[in-house]
DNA sequence: GCTGAAAGGCCCGGGCA
DNA sequence: TGCCCGGGCCTTTCAGC
């Protein structure tokens, strides 16, 4: 990928409702070259969409937590992921290496819903857990540098 | 926050784009009642920005990682957080309750890339690491329950 | 791949219910 | 709050190079 592309990139992850001609204007384009290349980058999954930054603070979930997860039975089949996806306070899912098999990241509104979630992880996928709280975010979901 | 916000955010969470006029057919509004509501909800910070979703691994960062840090002096100012910001590999830096003091999450492009950053944070943050490979994701960044 | 132009649609105020 | 309504800007497409 070459320079312009990675500015686009770059341009479009900080603001992902810039216009197509302030794109132009940033990067010496035209709008429909800037277009097309947008285009490009979409289809070949570089931008893999658009999204509002909804704050989760201000959705009333302002307690974040990783949870790491281990499976109470190693020879059921593991489809801990499908079924801990029905769990709308978990943001995300990542299979890992070491001691435990997943990792979450949860989202909730106080430390009683934290210990209710919890619950309900072990229930659904049958897992024993391990709960780190965050105290704090300096930062999270900064773009990679293109 | 009531039903037509929540529609609201959910919509623009699904897709950043999403045009006033198709906000306003989803919802059944007007599209200047649309764009005043949206207005509102960046105003209180529900909607803190928009961001193109780029790909890591479009992006040649394919290894993914959560890095525990724990500071070597404990009787040192704890500006950890600021001194990793500036290593571009870390794309989110929480503080923890725990035995740990931060969790970052790193992408990289191979393991002996990892092996190079893990050098840098101890270096950087004085601290001791400790690391856990991400195999694979079956999801992130979902939007919260709205 | 880029440019430029043109049509259609969208954004985004102001005014009023 | 929400709706209607313009003027201006943006998006999108299509030759032409």
């Amino acid at each position: 990928m070459e320079e312009t592309d990675r500015e686009i990139v770059r341009l479009l992850a900080a603001d992902g409702r810039m216009s197509y001609t302030d794109l132009a204007r940033a990067t010496g384009l035209s709008t429909s070259a800037v277009h097309q290349r947008v285009r490009r980058l979409e289809q070949r999954g570089v931008i893999a969409g658009y999204a509002a930054v909804v704050s989760a603070e201000q959705v009333g979930l302002p307690l974040t937590a990783f949870i790491s997860v281990t499976p109470l039975d190693p020879a059921a089949p593991d489809d801990a992921a499908t079924r801990l996806a029905e769990l709308p306070e978990i943001e995300a899912c990542h299979s890992v290496a070491g001691e435990e098999s997943y990792i979450l990241k949860v989202r909730v509104a106080a430390p009683g819903a934290l210990e209710d979630l919890l619950a309900r992880v072990r229930a659904v996928a049958n897992v024993r857990t391990r709960t780190t709280v965050v105290l704090s975010t300096p930062y999270e979901n900064r773009p990679p540098a293109v």
